[in-house]
DNA sequence: TGATTTTTGTACGATACGGTACAAAAAGCA
DNA sequence: TGCTTTTTGTACCGTATCGTACAAAAATCA
């Protein structure tokens, strides 16, 4: 039972929202918004079916609402890796580890990223969820771009080619990542690609 | 109406099998495995319901047919890039080209890449689909490497990295292409990134 | 304690879906 | 021209799905 702050008149609420929506993602993450039926979600999220549609809206309200609690997850673990004051090679492993740590939350079937693979095909037709997708992918490569930007102008790594375009190519290693982790590629892989981009872009 | 090369008894077939799969294939990669339904797929394809069955069996069988039907496709995407005696810029440029040819196909709304946007999310719980994805997404990275071998071994680009990380890096930049076609990046985007890759890779 | 408010839980309805049965159609064969 | 074979086209069946109606439950307020 979860406390109401705010007491309020009527029964109190039998779920936490955050942890409802967490489990609603990790649900839509494995199976996609068309093959996850409601009975899915009343299960993985414990709520019942009005409660559901109380809280949230329809099945596609809820997705858009799971994108942008990935969306925020995003954010958190680009800040984490990116603002600090260590080196810039420290700074892009840690991204890709916390990345990593990420696609490979499900130990057994690992799920990749919930953008990339998941929500990608569901965009055709659907303006408002692509525009959430194009704008959680640009985290990553403005994440990327900052921190080479700064390198570039402290001496760190050569301005020959942008940092717009190496933080690009930084982004394809991590969709390559994103991708090869849930079509069942052993993560050691993925970490040698991980210090080879670095190397390759720290040393361009 | 369709000849039969061997006049056999019985009715003759009003479709192409192969004309029937391209068209299935178009749907799935639009739509996902999931949201396809088998009334999208006899519209596509011109069959009734009991032909798709006899010819290609269930649903399933149906999307695994169109997985391998575009793993043909990209091999001889690949061979047509590198199979000839072009310097590599040119080779890994005509390999960018011809995959973002494909995934702006539909140049209304670019559908991006059959296997990385719409096949990843499905293959959780499907081994099979799983090992032909796996096979298909290799077909770049073998293309990429083989060619960056003979660059190293000829000269055209140093040792300094193995050509497997430089082949992976370049498959994450088609990756990069892939997403993001389909998330509603203008080509131009992507046919510069792809030119800095190849400047990266080659001068690596 | 009784009225009010909000959530819960069950039960239901309308529709869409995947797959198949079956007769008509269209070809070759004798 | 009948007989056989194969495909077509319609019609259907059982099931799964999304979303909601409605009464019971559990809290606050007067």
């Amino acid at each position: 039972m979860v406390q109401n702050d705010k007491k309020k008149p009527g029964r109190p609420r039998a779920y936490d929202p955050q942890l409802a929506l967490d489990a609603a993602l990790d649900v839509f993450w494995r199976t996609g918004f068309a093959a996850t039926s409601l009975d899915d979600l009343t299960q993985a999220t414990g709520m019942n079916r009005p409660s559901i549609y109380a809280a949230f809206g329809d099945k596609h309200a809820l997705y858009l609402q799971a994108m942008k609690h990935y969306h925020d997850k995003t954010r958190v673990l680009v800040d984490a890796a990116f603002n600090n004051r260590q080196p810039i090679r420290v700074c892009m492993h840690e991204a890709y580890k916390r990345a990593l740590d990420m696609y490979y939350a499900n130990m057994k079937t690992p799920l990749g990223c919930f953008m990339m693979c998941t929500v990608v095909p569901d965009v055709t037709g659907d303006a408002e969820l692509r525009d959430l997708l194009m704008s959680g992918l640009q985290l990553y490569d403005d994440g990327w771009r900052g921190r080479i930007e700064r390198a570039q102008k402290e001496g760190e790594i050569s301005k020959r080619m942008s940092a717009d375009s190496l933080a690009k190519i930084a982004s394809g290693a991590l969709y390559y990542m994103a991708i090869r982790s849930r079509a069942g590629e052993p993560r050691e892989t993925l970490e040698r690609l991980a210090s080879d981009t670095i190397e390759l872009i720290c040393n361009a």
